[in-house]
Parts: structure tokens; C-alpha cells; sequence
DNA sequence: TACCAGGTAAAAA
DNA sequence: TTTTTACATGGT
């Protein structure tokens, strides 16, 4: 059974999926020209394999899923609903390109990025976990600990004699100990900080979720900022990543500040102030226009 | 070996 | 109130 998606255009499947090419094989991945990941629909796990069957400007994915349980057309059309928001399909880019077309080096990056989608995770849970897991060390050393975190307490659905993995659940990691975190490589307080935003989930304290209902997206970080944990950072990358909110751009990135520099600055190291004054001419579309940067120096591309 | 990596809270000044 | 420090681990 497949169903297949028509993504807003332009859009590139190949390299907007191409950042999940280092990615787990268990857990997400990009491979031969197929995205692979578990979702939740209802309460099923499927996995989902994608793959192009149109073109940048008529771009159309086909999608395979695969579960242990009868998938219905309820838990379709979720699956469509997922797919649809953890690739951005619905994004209209040319909005962008419009906005970022009086920048000469964005305009540049963009036309050779054309169709460029940013991804974002099925929950802010997600997201916000893995974003106090990515502070102050490095992706590598990160990227690494979410794996285990995810093999270790996320539900694994087996397909074909292979386990695959879903992020866990706040009850899940409510539950584990700060003692089990570690063993994940986090640091102590990392570890009580995700345990304690679980409890505060499961406990009715904070709903993160409800938190896309809110159009403010300022209002948003004001109330993520309350979570011990989370600093201006974190929150911002947060709804970035974890709600598609393009504006919101985490001017003290090391690493965007990097990226920010080497095309604006010639490489001369920036303040957060300075790149919060480089990143107004975007508007509204900062953070989709720091990840466009992102890419665009992590394939080489020159302006 | 020391230092840096997509920070933050808590201690010290 | 502002500044400094501890923290985890992998790469250089």
C-alpha cells in the first residue's frame, strides 16, 4: 500500500533530506535516494520510507509504510500529516526567496539551494530534548548521546528482522533514572534537566505541545525560558526545530555565528549582537535563512 | 596534552 | 549585580 504526497513547490527531496545522510540507520536516514523513519499514528508505530517521484518544481514523494499492525486509513492520513510537517512540505519557499532577493549573498545561497526544505522533528518534545543534549559540545559528541538516548529508551518497532526506533515518550524518560541518562554519556545536569521537563509533561505542569497553538512565538520562549534548562538558546532553537517558527534564529550559535561570518564578515569572528544585526535583513525568515547558510558552508558553497 | 565544541545554572566575587 | 566555574565526550 503506498500514498503518495505533493509537496509545495520548488522543492528538492534529495537535498533537503541529505543532512539525515549520517544519520542512524535505526533511527532516521537518508540512503539511495530513501528517507526512513518511525512515526507514531494514533497509537501505531509505522515506518515510513520516502522517496522522490517528481522533480524540483513538480515535486511529488511517494510513501511506503510498514507496521506490525493493520494500518487503517485514519492512521494514513496521519502518517500524510507527519510526513507533511516534519519536512515542511507545505512551505512556500518562493516567500522566502521573494523576501531575501535585495541580500546579494542570501539571494545567491538560495538560488543555488533552490528547494531546500527545513526539517523539523514530530514533537517540540523531541526537539527540546535534543537541543539540552546539543549544548555546548559538539554535534559529533551529541549526535552520538541521542542515538543511545533514543535506542535505549525509545519503543522499537521490529520489520523485517530489524529494529527500528521512535524517539521516546515524556513518560518514558520521566521514568528513567538520572543514573540510566548517564550511561548515555550526558552530564548530570543534563540529565535532570530532561527528566524533570518528562515530569513536568506527564504531570500536567507544561505542555509543550499546546505550546503550537500559540501564534506569539516570543510568548512561546518566555514560557520555555521558565524550564530550568533552558536558556535563550535552547528555546529559540526549540520552536525553530521543533515548530517550524522560520523567524526565530539562534544569533549565539557558535556554529551559525561561524557560518554567519564566513559569508558576511570574511570569516572574522562575530559578536551574538552583530549577528542578530546581520540576520534583520531576513525579517521574518531568520531562522530559515541561518539554516540556509548552515547547508550552503556544509557543501561548500561559495557566492 | 590541552582545548574546543550549536550553553546553562549555580557559585563566587 | 556581574563574573567565573563545572560539566560530558570525541576530535584535533
Amino acid at each position: 500500500m503506498k500514498l503518495t504526497l505533493s509537496p509545495v513547490p520548488p522543492f528538492d527531496f534529495g537535498l533537503s533530506a541529505r543532512i539525515f545522510s549520517t544519520g542512524d540507520a535505526q533511527i532516521r536516514k537518508y540512503e539511495n535516494g530513501k528517507y526512513r523513519q518511525v512515526i507514531r499514528t494514533n497509537d501505531k508505530l509505522v515506518l515510513i520510507t520516502l522517496k522522490s517521484s517528481g522533480s524540483v518544481d513538480a515535486p511529488a514523494l511517494s510513501v511506503e509504510p510498514k507496521s506490525n499492525q493493520k494500518i487503517s486509513e485514519n492512521d494514513r492520513g496521519k502518517a500524510e500529516e507527519t510526513i507533511s510537517y516534519i519536512l515542511n512540505l507545505r512551505l512556500d519557499l518562493e516567500k522566502f526567496y521573494e523576501a531575501v532577493k535585495n541580500d546579494r549573498i542570501m539571494a545567491a545561497i538560495a538560488e543555488k539551494l533552490r528547494g531546500l526544505k527545513s526539517p523539523t522533528t514530530p514533537t517540540v518534545f523531541e526537539s527540546l530534548v535534543s537541543s539540552i543534549i546539543e549544548q555546548q559540545i559538539s554535534l559529533i559528541v551529541a549526535h552520538s548521546m541521542e542515538v543511545r538516548v533514543v535506542k535505549a529508551f525509545g519503543d522499537a518497532l521490529r520489520i523485517d528482522d530489524r529494529d527500528y526506533y521512535i524517539f521516546p515518550t515524556p513518560q518514558r524518560l520521566a521514568s528513567a533514572t538520572v543514573e540510566e541518562l548517564r550511561q548515555c554519556g550526558l552530564s548530570e545536569k543534563k540529565a535532570e534537566y530532561i527528566r524533570d521537563v518528562s515530569e513536568s509533561i506527564i504531570e500536567g505542569k507544561l505542555d509543550l505541545e499546546g505550546l503550537k497553538e500559540l501564534g506569539d512565538t516570543s510568548a512561546v520562549i518566555d514560557r520555555l525560558l521558565k524550564v530550568r534548562g533552558i536558556g535563550i538558546w535552547t528555546a529559540e532553537m526549540t520552536v525553530l526545530r521543533g515548530m517550524h517558527r522560520l523567524e526565530e534564529m539562534p544569533a549565539d550559535d557558535i556554529g551559525l555565528r561561524r557560518c554567519i561570518a564566513h559569508y558576511y564578515k570574511n570569516d572574522q569572528r562575530i559578536s551574538t549582537g552583530e549577528a542578530r544585526q546581520i540576520a534583520r535583513k531576513w525579517g521574518k525568515w531568520k531562522g530559515l535563512a541561518g539554516f540556509y547558510l548552515i547547508i550552503a558552508e556544509h557543501l561548500g558553497v561559495e557566492v
